[in-house]
DNA sequence: CGGGCGATTGATTGCCTTCAAACGTGGTGG
DNA sequence: CCACCACGTTTGAAGGCAATCAATCGCCCG
């Protein structure tokens, strides 16, 4: 529904370094890389660009008004992030490991959004989808234990990988804590729980092996 | 920033019965009444309509998978709700108090943003607005006590009455709770701890007078 | 081999939930 | 008009789950 998870994309430089928003919307950009905790643009910060994931991964988070950080999602391959209506970023985006972008102009977007309605609802579409996994989110985060929001999260992304049961985390589990309001020590313990119970490997710590999908989206439903 | 709150707005069926969704885009549609508790529409009902809050307040809502509720926001006066991009409802919505709301067809907005630019403009920032204003909820379920909470909860809210400081809540403990992830007691504990420390008083459950804005803000950051 | 960082595990604390009971208020019927 | 009931709210006591504090482990890299 959202990309091609892990394309193998021959990612050398000739991928014509654009962005596809739509059917009828592709633009050109400038590629770049950032390097692991890399800041990618800051909240507040003057919106330029309009990004997508070519390898790698992209955390985008906000602050809580005390300093605390909340990850409000991860960006893989093929995702677009960083997308302002405003011409200031409502969040910040860092490379949670080394990643490659691709960067446009979004005065471009902008334009092409003003002139051409297949466009403009291109442009919609992505906000209304992030939309909706924001919504999906706040669920998981008001009404959710422990046990649950990390079997949601693994869930969710093992959706978006070609094997689909068997994935290679790039974020840490303090970056997990935070996406799912928890801290690292209980996201541990969660995954610890769940070897013991067979429902997933964990032959490295970031490396994560789906054992018994069925038994994760019943932890998911009521851990 | 978003509607006026609380308007007048001598409800007698004359305000012609249009949502306007920005400068450019006004369209006509029915009032109707919905009655305390009364379901405007469902979950992955077929979205028909697409709805401005005249009188009253309404919730929308998300089921997490074993039947927990999620309030995803609260509508008043004014403000647009069950605007949806696919032909499906993504969420549910009920009536919090009695409440008069017009209803315009999606298919005339869905029409109107696909012939004018503008048009399709505001939909775009009815959604953004959205957007943010989920993301602002995450970071209070995910990185917030029951305290900071509840004193979020009562800032926003009150930045949407023209009297800041003494406001009606709509709605009941149970819809508190179920906003900001936590249970009826909790919400009511705070409720009086705030009162404890002068920085509300309660004349009834359901009136609040904001005694010490600064005092709540700085719960709402660290309580 | 040693240093540093991330992850795991254990022990304890603390906050929120749960369970339970009492209170107040608004509405209804006697 | 008052009695009574229902429901929402408040308050109290106890328990549970996740946070915190603390120590160890394992791994990557120098």
């Amino acid at each position: 529904m959202r990309s091609q998870p892990q394309q193998p994309n021959q990612a050398g430089a000739a991928a014509h370094d654009s962005i596809e928003f739509g059917p009828s919307l592709t633009l050109r950009g400038v590629r770049m890389r950032f390097e692991r905790n890399e800041e990618i643009f800051g909240e507040a910060e003057t919106a330029e660009y309009v990004y997508r994931v070519v390898s790698g991964a992209v955390r985008t988070m906000r602050f809580s008004s005390d300093g605390r950080r909340q990850i409000l999602g991860f960006h893989l391959p093929g995702d677009v992030f960083g997308w302002e209506i405003g011409d200031t970023h409502t969040l910040s985006a860092e490379a949670v490991s080394a990643a490659d972008v691709i960067m446009v102009r979004r005065s471009l977007v902008e334009k092409a959004s003003a002139q051409d309605l297949q466009a403009a609802h291109a442009v919609l579409a992505l906000t209304a989808q992030n939309l909706n996994t924001a919504r999906d989110h706040a669920v998981v985060l008001g009404r959710k234990g422990a046990g649950e929001r990390v079997a949601a999260f693994l869930l969710q992304l093992a959706d978006r990988f070609v094997s689909r049961n068997e994935l290679d985390l790039p974020m840490s589990r303090a970056d997990i804590a935070d996406y799912l309001g928890l801290t690292i020590e209980t996201v541990s313990r969660a995954f610890s729980e769940m070897e013991r119970q067979c429902a997933i490997a964990l032959p490295s710590s970031r490396h994560v092996v789906v054992r018994n999908p069925a038994a994760l989206a019943d932890l998911q439903m009521a851990a």
